[in-house]
DNA sequence: TTTCATATCTAAGCGCTGTACAGATGCCAT
DNA sequence: ATGGCATCTGTACAGCGCTTAGATATGAAA
């Protein structure tokens, strides 16, 4: 784990500290939670004294802002990936487990993705690829509902259409969680089978399609 | 605030303190947010030292417990007034809709319950009406769906309809706090005009309805 | 009525936290 | 070479969760 150079091999100035601050809490969120990120574990991780952060970050909220944000970055290329492998209209399913996904996988970073976004009461949606045209992972939701069938020129009721699928995937993503429902999946056959027969159970595509 | 009492009025025991704890820290909660709620505060807040507290409760977590429980319980009650509210199928709606606006009123009580919820991962299925007939919150969702169509022989699939549901509920609940969705309200006319839509938009309810 | 075990509280203190500030250090432009 | 500036250290402070030892009140037994 700890990262801290021996002292003569470190030089005082470190070179990119922010960087190396921004790693030191994404290790230490891994191996021991969220409970454990406290701005002076993340520099003793970092190898630095406890108020070298603040050159940095103006405070811990800030230094968390930063972690949270390569969350994000990293669910969009989840999702990026999980349309890129699914054609169809399976892509909108496909998107969704990819979230819910992220989230079981790295369940301590998700927490301090949405823990950053309600204390400021916005989702980040200036998260961007290397290459924007991709647009953050909301807007990628609601361009895969417009590639399906989703009227563009309808722009109320298209929004409300993602909120919606995000509104799932979000609480699917912390309900999986939850231990009374692994029953559930047993008896579905499996998470994939119970999170596929959740969003199934929602009305999230244009309704172009025949019939019912 | 300061529920404190004077030196000569309070007596050395205190009566009921664990209940004014719980009293204390959703006073504080209230009025000072999430972060402001430490023990030592919720101490100060009841009048008693810091130390007092752990006669009541194990540690920090499980007041905080005992906090989240109450709001488990406010919140069945007010969906159990929505519900006595409506009619028909609108009571699924209505049932969505109390769920929302209990966490748009109580926001960081509604932070406490989730926080705890996934430190245990688990929906604490124990709480309990006066009237132990009504269930829980969730298992009233399950029985509304059964009133209105659903098959209650079967059993998967009516409990996978009552996690859809839920999902729904609680991811728009969390999405409806947050400012980019602001607009959107206004363009619908409302909040509960938002609300209604989202929820229209996911096919939760049971599908013995005519046609599609 | 006195006694005493027990439940409840206080006082003091430990190690931790986030943050502030003064000063040391090293890089870069002059 | 020098001086300004960003960066880092050392030290300090108040507040935190929690522990321990001891004070105080209560209710049951004698």
């Amino acid at each position: 784990m700890s990262e801290a150079k021996s002292a003569e091999s470190r030089p005082y100035h470190h070179g990119d500290l922010r960087r190396a601050l921004v790693d030191a809490a994404r290790r230490l969120l891994e191996a021991e939670g969220p409970s454990a990120l406290s701005l002076r574990a993340v520099a003793r991780e970092a190898g630095v004294s406890p108020a070298a952060p603040y050159h940095h970050f103006k405070d811990k909220a800030e230094l968390l802002d930063a972690v949270a944000h390569e969350g994000w970055e990293m669910l969009q290329l989840a999702m990026l990936d999980a349309k890129a492998r699914t054609q169809g209209r399976e892509q909108l399913t496909a998107l969704g487990i990819s979230y819910v996904c992220f989230a079981r996988d790295n369940p301590a970073l998700y927490r301090v993705m949405y823990d950053a976004a309600r204390d400021k009461e916005a989702l980040p949606m200036d998260v961007e690829d290397a290459n924007p045209e991709n647009g953050n992972a909301y807007c990628m939701v609601r361009d895969t509902l417009i590639e399906h069938g989703a009227d563009p020129s309808a722009e109320t009721h298209l929004e409300l259409a993602t909120v919606a699928a995000w509104c799932a995937a979000h609480g699917l993503a912390e309900m999986a969680g939850f231990k009374q429902f692994e029953h559930l999946k047993a008896e579905l056959g499996g998470e994939r089978q119970f999170l596929d027969a959740v969003f199934n159970h929602m009305g999230l595509f244009p309704k172009d399609h025949d019939g019912c």
